[in-house]
DNA sequence: TGGCTACACAACCACATGCTTGTGCTAGAG
DNA sequence: CTCTAGCACAAGCATGTGGTTGTGTAGCCA
């Protein structure tokens, strides 16, 4: 277990760093980050989130699949219908976090367009 | 601005959705996250990186002006070499939360492992 | 000036991935 | 038991992306 810890830069383990890769890769879809934001919201089934989002009901079902491999979202039958629940709330902390970050870098273009653009 | 605060979850727009995504695919590779974990230690050259990741130098080089067109290193020519520094520190918070994912991922497949093979 | 080093850019190929179409399975209604 | 709704799985196609090869360019050095 002393190979994750990451208070003191360990030069990462390569199937660490292909687990942290695939992590964000499945993070790296518009239609999951739709998914995990329509979640927040509270549990839903793949209709509701297939009406949310507009999409078909085989696409919703591969990319929940997918977010269920990674272990981010829970599934539980409730009658005929499969509900989905957030797993890892921590999912919600880095896109807060990747939000900053554009949120920062658009910071930074608007001043470089007002000292540009005195206008 | 107002459409970037997420303390009060709003339906986030579909840019920023893909904003989103885009910047979680820059980190979704495996290479792109040995380069900013050596660039962790501090800054390098495209030679060094490309030394210490064993790969080819204009793999290395694409790469890090994806990092770089992403805002996530900044460039500095030094001679004929260019030196590469980290431009956005809150990368490496994201990874360490990410990594945390994965630790709690991999402790609960452990506590399973063990309940289920006393041996 | 000629050559060399260090790096970036572009074209190409191979592979992974997203979306659609088609289909199978399960649970409830009748 | 049959029918239907709800969902997951598999195949196929189109696109995006990583890696390599080849080449152009800028900055030293002799």
């Amino acid at each position: 277990m002393a190979a994750f810890h990451s208070i003191e830069p360990p030069p990462l383990t390569e199937s660490l760093v292909d687990l942290v890769a695939q992590r964000f890769r499945v993070l790296g879809e518009p239609m999951r980050i739709r998914l995990l934001d329509r979640l927040r919201e509270g549990e839903a089934t793949v209709g509701e989130l297939q009406q949310a989002l507009g999409a078909s009901q085989q696409n919703v079902s591969k990319h929940l699949g997918i977010l269920h491999a990674a272990g981010m979202v829970s599934r539980a039958k409730r009658g005929t219908s499969v509900v989905y629940t957030i797993a890892d709330p921590a999912v919600f902390d880095i896109c807060d976090q990747v939000c900053g970050g554009i949120r920062r870098q658009i910071a930074g273009l608007e001043s470089i367009l007002q000292t540009s653009l005195p206008a």
